[in-house]
DNA sequence: CTATATGTGTACCGATTGGTACTGATATAG
DNA sequence: CTATATCAGTACCAATCGGTACACATATAG
């Protein structure tokens, strides 16, 4: 009794990694029902009826997103050190951020930086994910320093937001028409700043 | 003979200083003709009939910013070094960024990241203008390397990427509720990575 | 004064926005 | 088979979008 009555006729995550490609070129306010459902392949009702409404639709995108295309960042935090912390999150945004099979940037970023009001609680939720993001950059950095794997005297908050800024610039950039060159040459002189 | 007709009863600048606000907060899709119209303090068809259409009125809303509160970008270019350039290149966008009498970050990122296709000639616009202030960044650090003021291996139009990669992450930052001390201390650590 | 030129305000335009009611098709459960 | 549950598709909704026609007000030129 997995499934009662007519069975849905088009695949969701397909569907979804669609509604992500045109969320991510277009922004959450600038892709229209229209143009979703045409890259979805299926029409209005079917999309409320699977996800909800277009806020809704968003959020699951987000997820796969985070869980897909964006999935090197948390990856990252795995790295020995805090130096190759560093290097893999930059590397990994200069990569990331230019794929060709990809909008370019990072739909965190190109989501909704601005929006009328109807899409502030989008504008929020992708805030509160950058936070989010920035704040475990922060703790990992936190406990390379204890591990003696940064000077006493880093201030791990500021030095995440520098990561996080840099690779926040990085897709400014990559909308921009940035190359992938470009941007990994970004990352390497970036990390000459990096302390010790 | 100045002017013939009835006279126009509010202030040209004053009213494309509130457009500005509003374009800047909201973006250029985000921003719509009634809250533009009630924030300009006229109704549409004066908007219409000082300005052309929303597109023109962004366009004169954002040579506005670029002649008053982005005024410092140009004006840093004009610093002793090249070191000094980026120092107030980089100080300016953490204090303008941040300055509470406007919302947070640059219009010219702002503006338009993503959009639908009907703002999409507003994006090129941006897109174009800020590939133009790098290109002149670049262009006067190539003037610091033939002064001797920068490294004779030094690649310019990297280092002026490196540049507004910083501060075009900073309007991210700032978006997100980065305060003006939190971006200082990012301009502060990226100049750490400044040659010799 | 009259003629002319311009601005203001109301009221409207067609197109598009996100979202749904409803009919008919298609599956399983019994 | 019938009953039931879900899905697909058409056709529609009110609200809002950017933009404008038109009547009226207000200035200068003569």
């Amino acid at each position: 009794m997995l499934q009662k009555g007519r069975p849905r006729e088009f695949d969701t995550d397909q569907a979804l990694d669609r509604a992500l490609e045109i969320f991510w070129r277009k922004g959450y306010e600038g892709a229209s029902l229209a143009e979703l459902t045409e890259a979805m392949g299926i029409n209005r009702p079917s999309l409320y009826a699977a996800f909800g409404n277009k806020e809704a639709l968003f959020r699951r995108a987000l997820d796969r997103y985070a869980d897909g295309p964006a999935a090197y960042t948390r990856a990252a935090l795995n790295a020995p050190t805090a130096r190759e912390v560093a290097e893999r999150l930059l590397s990994g945004a200069a990569d990331a951020l230019t794929d060709p099979c990809h909008p370019p940037g990072c739909l965190g970023v190109m989501g909704a930086l601005t929006c009328g009001e109807a899409a502030d609680s989008i504008r929020e939720e992708l805030c509160t994910r950058r936070a989010s993001f920035e704040r475990e950059l922060s703790q990992r950095l936190e406990r390379a320093k204890a591990e003696a794997d940064l000077p006493a005297d880093t201030d791990c908050a500021d030095l995440a937001r520098l990561v996080m800024t840099i690779t926040q610039g990085m897709s400014v950039q990559a909308a921009g028409g940035a190359t992938r060159n470009d941007l990994r040459k970004v990352a390497d002189m970036a990390l000459k700043a990096w302390p010790v």
